[in-house]
This record gives structure tokens, C-alpha cells and sequence, in this order.
RNA sequence: GCCCCAAUAGCUCAGUAGGAUAGAGCAACUGCCUUCUAAGCAGUAGGUCAGAGGUUCGAGACCUCUUUGGGGUACCA
């Protein structure tokens, strides 16, 4: 919407340059392109196009240009509504935002939650593969930022039309897991969720600490678990019983903190079912002269060219590794369901084995290799430095809800709107998801950041209960105003009554939204949306304070008011959907 | 060693294709609850955008070098 304002303007004023120059110049051809802006200030205006380009083909001023300019926008025949004035270097514009406040508000009302949604990804069919747990302990911080990203990402693709099947894979295999259950049979003595009433994933996290204590002491503690790992894949009975049994505790605890999070999967891939898979692709491969055999057996392959070094496949003994498996699982989900694009939300210490696996698929001539994507995020470390587990200064997920949960409602209750809020426990969950959301999504998701878990339970400022805060405001707004303002309701809404310069910059602000989701999908940011709630939440809150929507002086003025406030609220909550911010009526 | 990424207010972060006076939140200080929820609003203070060159009419943004920090470079995952 407001993209087309800007291009309709940017149009006529390329056109006037045009032909400017073709009256003094002779020519317009080798003029620079002209380029739109938001000035700095919404009292200049809310389109700049700055003409400092110009200087140099016209050997004239810029500020003379925009006069010149100016005097020829106004005489031209067919203009777009809106003022035109020179701004020292800058031509500036203000658009008609009453008209566009009528557009928006006819658009918003007929698409409901669909307004802002696109078709430009229609056509496509991308996997979104995230989360991706050990089945040897709890989730913590970490795991929150990728899930938080992962469910975002989804949710952002799917606005903009495309199918997207979100993916998880379960590390359940490995030496790793069998340290824990190695140290569960030497110190477990038959100990299960049920009887230590511990949740299942933390349960087992116990054992895998104990391992680490235990390895400590006794130096065969290492190969012993190698042992194991070794009878788990001949098929020893005991072992695989131990591991199933283990693992079912893990994934039962895992569920239920997913679900508590509101994360789910469209599919689960189990490493201890496609860890196999990937050997058969490097070994046809190798036949087509793709990779080449070390002396000692071991399946390399070459990609210095790409300035990625040499890589092995397989190893001396002919087993797989990391990369082998990653080659099957993504021919194989390829197979399972044929996508278009395949996104892994992964850290970015593993950017490199990306890069690597992407080339290989492509070496390997599959077409949809190019549409692979690493989203790439950053650590997330403490005030103190990084998260170590040995040290026990990982955050962990459950806790860290449990404990945003608990001040949530605290909150609720020293406010005293127990029975205003209805569902208490309901609603501080709620609020601890909302805040923990916009706290992981807020910083870009490339670089690293910084927990500060001070700083996260504060529900003030910047935060997600701020903007659900803003949410419930307007919800109560509009409660209000069907239940006592019903004769105001029936009139017409009048755009042209809102002309104060909050109003007018809701109203561009409103209009934007639908770029916002394009831009997210386009750059794999849900910061975009984060940024962009933000605005209008920080824009609505000054402008409901300081002028009364329901109390406005007249009932056209209010019926106008109100109108804004359903746009801005219906924004509000589809933005919220891309992020995992619920949104609440009250709070 | 080689490769990749980062550096913006005391702290945590924004900063759109290079454009007008570099913005928020937190922390500090000042006002505002007989008026739609104060999880709020307004204000004060806080900056040599790590440093040095370069490109440009114009650089926090682009290029080069330097410094500092992080990550990778396993027949680990």
C-alpha cells in the first residue's frame, strides 16, 4: 500500500527529471536514479527524495532543483493527492493519509487476521528443520533461542503464502547417550521418573552429569561407554531396551516442555533411524568419480576450489560421520516430501559443516541444492561469559518458564486483577512466553547475545508484556465501546478527522505492516517483526494517553478514533502470531 | 597458521540500497494515577559509532590495514 504511494511518486518525479533534462541537456539518458526516503522528522514530510545526485548533470544547486521541482509537480496533470515542498536539498512529500486510513481500514476489516499475509511464496514448499535435542538431557537456553526461531521463521514463511513442514531431529543415538545410560546402570538402581518424581528429560540429565563424576575417577569410563555404543548397534538386546526405555523418559519430558512452550513439529527424524542413511549416496558418488578413496579406504572429498578444504565422508572402516548423515537425511526428506527450500535453524559454529553439506549436494547434481539455507544464529551467553554445563551455569528451559511464569502472576496479583485476567495460571503463562519470545527474537538473529537474567524477567520497557500490555489496553477499548457507544458504531467512518501527527504516522505505520512480512521471509529475520511492533506499540501508547479515544469531543471523532484502534489492534495480533507473543484480552 | 563473524551511550540492543541533528530499553535523576488498566506517558543527563587510511557532494553503514573479542579449521556431533 504505502509501496505504491512511494512508487507512484517516485514515477512522475523521474519523469519531470526526464524531462528536464532533455530540455536543458538534450538528453536524459545517464541520470541517476532517483531515490525515495523517510525524513527524520514527520513535521518534513513523509516521503524525501533527495536530489544531491543531481547536482552534477544540471550543474545546479540541489535546493534549486527542489523549488524547480516543486513548481513543476504542481502544474503537472495527473499527480497523486498529497503536498510537495522543498526542503533544502530534499524534495519532500505528505501523502494523503486520510485516504489511505480508508483503503487500510476497509482492508483490514474485510482480511481480518489474513491482513498483512502474501502469496509470494505460494508456490513453495520449504522445510524448516529446527530445535534438534540430545536425548541426554533437559532443554535449556539455547535450544529456546533456535525453537523461538524456528516456530518464527515458520509462521513468517507461511504469511507469505508458502506450505512450510517444520522438522525436528532427535540426536538419540551416539556416545553421548549411552554415557547416561551407562552411568544409570551403575548408579541407577531401577530409579524411573515415576518413582523419583523427576520429569523424564531432567531424570536422565542427572546420569549424564553423573557420567561426567564418575568418569572422573575411573579412566575406563570413556571406552567403556564406547563399548556400548558398539553393542547398541550389533543389536544387543539389554542395551536396546535400556535405550528405549531411557529415551522414551528424555522425549516424554521433552514433549511436555515443547507443548508447554508452544512449539510443535509437522515431523520427528530419529538419528538412531537415519544415521545410517547417506553412505549409499557417498558410495554412488564415489562411483561417478565425485569423491576419491584415501589409501587407507576412507571417502574424501575435494573442495579446495571452493576454498572449503578437503572433507572426509566416510571413515577408514567404511561408517558414517556427522556430514554422511546429513547428505541421507536431506536426500531423504527430499523423497518424503519434494521442497523447494530446505531452511536448518543451527548455531553458527556449525556454519561451516553447512557450507560444506550444501556443496556436496549440489556435487551430487540434485537441482534443489541451491535453495538450502543455514539460518544461522549466534551463541547466547551469560553476563558472566559462556554457558558451560560442567559448571552448572546452563539455563534451563523449564526452570527459567517456571520462574517467568511465577512473577507473571505475582505481578497480576499485586495489581489485583485476579478476576479481571479469568484464567490466572493461564494468563502468567502466557505472559512468560510473550516475554521470553520477544526477548530471544528481538536481537538479530546472527549474532551472538547476552542473557541477562535480570534484565529477561523484567516485564517494563522494551518487553513482550509491554506489547501485550498495549493489546489488552485496546481490547478493553473496544469492549468498551461496543457495550456503550452502540448509536457511534452505526456511523460512517471518517478518515479526514485524523489529522494529528500520531494519527497520521499510525496510519503510514499500519500501512507498512504487509512490507514488514515480506522483508522477515526475504532476510530470514523475525527481528523485523520484533522492530516492528515495537514502533507501533510504542507509537500507540503515547497516542492513547494523550488523547481520549472514547471521550473525544465528538461522536464522528470517536467513531474515527476507534476505527484506528481495531487497525492498529488487529496489526497487533497478526504480528504477534509471527513471533509467539499470545496475545490477551487482559491483564 | 588459515578461514568466518563481530565491535554503536555505564549495560543490553536498533540503525532499512550510503543521505538531514546517530535512536530505543535498562540503570540514574524530574514530573504525571478523582479521566478508556501507571506492565504506562513526558522530560533531564549520557556518543571521537574500536583505531588509522581510502572511495563519495555525503560514511556508523562500502574498501584496505591495525587492535580486541568470538567461532571454525577432528576418521566428534
Amino acid at each position: 500500500m504505502l509501496e505504491r504511494i512511494r512508487d507512484s511518486w517516485k514515477t512522475i518525479i523521474a519523469k519531470l527529471i526526464a524531462s528536464y533534462a532533455q530540455e536543458v541537456l538534450g538528453s536524459a539518458n545517464d541520470l541517476p536514479e532517483v531515490v525515495v526516503e523517510v525524513p527524520p522528522k514527520p513535521e518534513m514530510g513523509d516521503l524525501a527524495f533527495p536530489l544531491f545526485a543531481f547536482a552534477k548533470p544540471f550543474r545546479m544547486g540541489p535546493p534549486q532543483l527542489a523549488v524547480l521541482l516543486k513548481e513543476r509537480i504542481e502544474n503537472a496533470e495527473h499527480r497523486p493527492f498529497g503536498e510537495v515542498f522543498a526542503t533544502g536539498p530534499y524534495l519532500n512529500i505528505r501523502i494523503d493519509t486520510s485516504a489511505l486510513a480508508t483503503e487500510l481500514s476497509a482492508k483490514v476489516r474485510s482480511e481480518g487476521s489474513g491482513f498483512g499475509t502474501n502469496d509470494s511464496l505460494s508456490s513453495q514448499r520449504i522445510v524448516v528443520e529446527f530445535s534438534c535435542p540430545n536425548t541426554n538431557k533437559p532443554l535449556h537456553l539455547g535450544h529456546m533461542r533456535n525453537d523461538s526461531l524456528g516456530m518464527s521463521m515458520s509462521a513468517i514463511l507461511a504469511a507469505n503464502g508458502a506450505s512450510v513442514r517444520r522438522v525436528n531431529l532427535i540426536n538419540n543415538r551416539g556416545v553421548h547417550i549411552c554415557k547416561s545410560m551407562l552411568a544409570y546402570q551403575k548408579f541407577g538402581k531401577g530409579e524411573t521418573p515415576e518413582s523419583s518424581g523427576i520429569k523424564g528429560d531432567h531424570l536422565v540429565g542427572q546420569y549424564y552429569v553423573r557420567f561426567a563424576q564418575w568418569a572422573k575417577e575411573d579412566p575406563t569410563a570413556e571406552e567403556q561407554a564406547q563399548t556400548m555404543l558398539k553393542a547398541w548397534e550389533a543389536g544387543d538386546p539389554e542395551v536396546l531396551d535400556l535405550w528405549q526405555r531411557m529415551n522414551d523418559w528424555t522425549m516424554d519430558g521433552l514433549y511436555e516442555s515443547y507443548e508447554a512452550m508452544g512449539i510443535d513439529f509437522d515431523a520427528y527424524y530419529w538419528e538412531s533411524e537415519t544415521y545410517k542413511y547417506g553412505k549409499d549416496e557417498i558410495l554412488k558418488g564415489l562411483d561417478r568419480g565425485v569423491f576419491y578413496t584415501e589409501e587407507d579406504n576412507s571417502v574424501w572429498v575435494d573442495l579446495t576450489e571452493s576454498n572449503l578444504d578437503k572433507k572426509v565422508l566416510l571413515r577408514s572402516d567404511g561408517t558414517s560421520l556427522y556430514i554422511t548423515q546429513d547428505v541421507g537425511t536431506a536426500i531423504m526428506r527430499h523423497k518424503d516430501w519434494p521442497f523447494d527450500s530446505h531452511i536448518y535453524v543451527v548455531g553458527s559454529e556449525q556454519q561451516y559443516h553447512f557450507k560444506v553439506l550444501f556443496k556436496i549436494l549440489e556435487l551430487l547434481g540434485y537441482e534443489w541444492a541451491e535453495h538450502l539455507y543455514h539460518l544461522s544464529y549466534g551463541m547466547v551467553n551469560l553476563p558472566e561469559g559462556k554457558m558451560k554445563s560442567r559448571e552448572g551455569t546452563v539455563v534451563d528451559a523449564d526452570e527459567l518458564l517456571a520462574s517467568l511464569t511465577a512473577l507473571a502472576e505475582e505481578e497480576i496479583r499485586s495489581k489485583g486483577r485476579e478476576e479481571q485476567v479469568g484464567d490466572l495460571k493461564a494468563t502468567s503463562r502466557a505472559i512468560a512466553l510473550g516475554a521470553l519470545n520477544y526477548y530471544l527474537l528481538q536481537v538479530t538473529a546472527t549474532k551472538d547475545m547476552i542473557f541477562n537474567p535480570a534484565e529477561s524477567i523484567s516485564f517494563n520497557g522494551n518487553t513482550g508484556p509491554y506489547l501485550q500490555y498495549m493489546g489488552a489496553r485496546m481490547s478493553s477499548m473496544l469492549a468498551k465501546f461496543h457495550a456503550e457507544f452502540q448509536e457511534v458504531e452505526a456511523l460512517p467512518f471518517d478518515s479526514s478527522l485524523l489529522t494529528l501527527a500520531d494519527e497520521r504516522q499510525l496510519i503510514k505505520v499500519l500501512a507498512g505492516y504487509p512490507e514488514a512480512v515480506v522483508r522477515a521471509a526475504e532476510q530470514h529475520d523475525p527481528s523485523l517483526i520484533t522492530a516492528y511492533l515495537y514502533e507501533l506499540s510504542k507509537l500507540f501508547s503515547r497516542y492513547y494517553h494523550d488523547n481520549p479515544v472514547l471521550q473525544a469531543p465528538t461522536p464522528t471523532l470517536v467513531r474515527a478514533r476507534i476505527e484506528l484502534v481495531r487497525m492498529v489492534n488487529q496489526v497487533l495480533q497478526n504480528a504477534f502470531a509471527l513471533v509467539g507473543i499470545p496475545y490477551l484480552t487482559s491483564m
